[in-house]
DNA sequence: TTTCTTGCAAAACATTTGCAAATCG
DNA sequence: CGATTTGCAAATGTTTTGCAAGAAA
């Protein structure tokens, strides 16, 4: 973890990320920087936004629709993306460290890390669902 | 597993795929048509693509640069990353069941898929990097 | 002063879309 | 015939670049 160079404009992005709790994309941090008053160049954010990336502060997540996410909690997490509402979730449950050795062990490779996207159906599409076959859905 | 409704640029999207052994993106999969003879519409291949990835013919892998990347393997399996040269390794050690379990009852989601993007330094690269530090490397 | 950072517009990619023509069932 | 698929070019969306001007070490 390397000493950080903060400028203005690489605190106002990361303040926006760190606010945030639903995992922005570049251009909905531009908006809420443009909210707050800031009207900072494209090019600015998304160099604050790999800068910070690089130095470890915030995390860019593809989770594979679209745009890059940012995420800027610094607990080991992972992600689960309901397919039905595209609600992201954080999983804190880490990944067993007995699983990442046996994947060195038959690699070769030593790991720096592991991004686990999961996806699956939420509890609220799910109750959906359910509701929808009930007598007393309509 | 549905149906799949086969036409002759399908088939051949699907071959490069299958007999591709290293992951690759849309453009080089037209690369490889054209190579082939063939030489379809953009569009047609990326229509081809989207259509075998929901048929569950092929995957698509967003592995964190660029470009999606597709693979033809039908075993569950994972990828890691060299984060020097690039490389793409498939894992086939399955993540603990007993893993997805708890994260499913932690969060409440039924998950109905799990991918998992390793980053890491593969065998020849840290061999480099060994062979950089002892005195007969130059 | 030397280096790094910003801002802007343009470029570079990756992917999708609109629509007419061709093909499939 | 009716539905689906293709091909093309243009549009869209995301991210990067080139370069001049500005700020910081």
């Amino acid at each position: 973890m390397q000493k950080i160079h903060w400028t203005p404009q690489r605190r106002a992005v990361y303040e926006v990320v760190k606010s945030a709790h639903d995992h922005p994309t570049a251009s909905m941090i531009i908006d809420r920087l443009h909210a707050r008053g800031h009207r900072f160049a494209y090019a600015t954010v998304y160099n604050s936004l790999r800068y910070l990336a690089e130095a470890g502060v915030i995390r860019e997540l593809r989770l594979g629709e679209g745009a890059s996410r940012y995420d800027a909690r610094n607990e080991e997490h992972q992600h689960i993306v309901c397919e039905r509402c595209g609600t992201i979730e954080e999983v804190f449950e880490p990944v067993p460290a007995a699983w990442q050795k046996t994947v060195e062990a038959n690699t070769g490779f030593v790991v720096t890390e592991t991004q686990v996207v999961l996806h699956g159906v939420c509890p609220a599409c799910r109750g959906e669902a359910l509701r929808a076959h009930t007598p007393e859905a309509h």
